[in-house]
DNA sequence: GTCTATACAGGGATAGAC
DNA sequence: GTCTATCCCTGTATAGAC
């Protein structure tokens, strides 16, 4: 993958549209089940329903196929995941009550998703595993798409709280990082980013410890306790 | 990988000792840079200086090579990060001081040495690339050998610790755990498991970040404001 | 009797031709 | 949409060498 110019963006006018969103559904698929190395182009043909001609024609080559899914997948696992956190969050930093517990049900809600949505986390893993093959502009387009935008959201929405003195958050991008891996990224690293089943009960463990810390390092009380010196 | 019974252990009487070190070691760098998919017989016998039959000679087939090798190197790196934890921490536990300082120095130490030994971090990138295809008892025996047995180090040095008042612990696992989040996990996500580069100085400013957040949570002065309660 | 060297059978893969 | 050229990989088999 590392040799050539990755024109993952300019993949040619296609023709028919639909076409395409079949072939970029079952490459999502097939590549979060087998990863890049393994998955073939046969197999995405055929999860498509569609001549592999017809995939040739859409996308130059498999390395281009994976790289648009995985940008593609990444952006959607992001939205979703905003979506989430504009239902959880916003609402309680309007009423400037109740925020642990808004982010006690958003961290776990996020935690799920993980483990539900094997598709995106699958896709996930996959880029994980061919990081040293990746050109470091889709890698970067990939990360700003993906985790570095919703570290971003998260900091924001703790931006606004920490100015309403709901939390304290110095440096927001830092916190919303902890935050992140203090209730997620222990449950994404024991199921190998959702390839792996949780029990429930340990991912509410988790999270709830998690939160526990987080509000513990940042919450409310910590406010008050800095307003107090 | 998933069909047989994965006989790791059992790989018969191999005949040449060094030979079989050679092949092991050649293999861990094969499938540390290739990845298990992409790794080929052919060239870990050529990087072994071995003939291809003895590597089939001394072990089934590739997948009983890449388990192999898989738990030597995890085991390998529990011992390395032992040593260190043993030498950064053990004698500060000892003097009752400084405890702080000697966990800050500890997690630099763990966060370079990932970055720095790309071998290992390589071979657990590839664990984590095939996941799905591992056998559950071997996993099972990856994880024993790896991160189950480091966090437990580290818990049985948190747990003397605060009986002797240096630090709260009262779930010492779960405080191991939470350090490795707080002062690695962000550095080993950032790196991809030591795949990337990532800059010195922004490896020092997330372990510190870290180790300040576990010292508000854990630190002498937490035990001292529990203690006042 | 283990190791080297090499060749080969069988299966798949990509990517392009018809 | 099928067919195929070309390549590579695993695992085995067949030689001979220390």
């Amino acid at each position: 993958m590392g040799t050539k110019e990755s024109g993952v963006t300019a993949t040619g006018g296609a023709r028919r549209p639909e076409k395409r969103r079949a072939i970029t559904e079952a490459a999502t698929r097939v590549f979060g089940r087998e990863g890049f190395v393994r998955a073939s182009m046969d197999a995405i043909a055929a999860e498509a329903a569609v001549s592999k001609r017809t995939v040739y024609n859409h996308f130059a080559d498999k390395e281009t196929l994976f790289l648009t899914v995985a940008l593609q997948s990444a952006a959607e696992l992001t939205l979703r995941l905003e979506r989430l956190a504009a239902a959880r969050l916003d609402a309680a930093g309007e009423e400037g009550a109740a925020v642990r517990e808004a982010l006690a049900a958003f961290a776990a809600e996020r935690a799920r998703a993980l483990l539900a949505s094997g598709e995106h986390g699958a896709v996930a893993r996959a880029i994980r595993a061919e990081v040293v093959n990746i050109p470091a502009d889709v890698l970067e387009a990939w990360l700003e798409a993906g985790p570095d935008a919703e570290r971003r959201a998260l900091a924001a929405r703790f931006a606004v709280w920490a100015r309403r003195g709901l939390l304290t958050a110095d440096e927001p991008e830092l916190v919303a990082e902890r935050f992140t891996l203090l209730t997620y990224q222990g449950v994404a690293e024991r199921s190998f980013w959702g390839a792996l089943p949780v029990p429930e009960e340990a991912v509410e463990r988790t999270v709830a410890a998690g939160v526990d810390a987080f509000w513990r390092l940042h919450g409310a009380e910590a406010v008050r306790e800095v307003a107090a010196l």
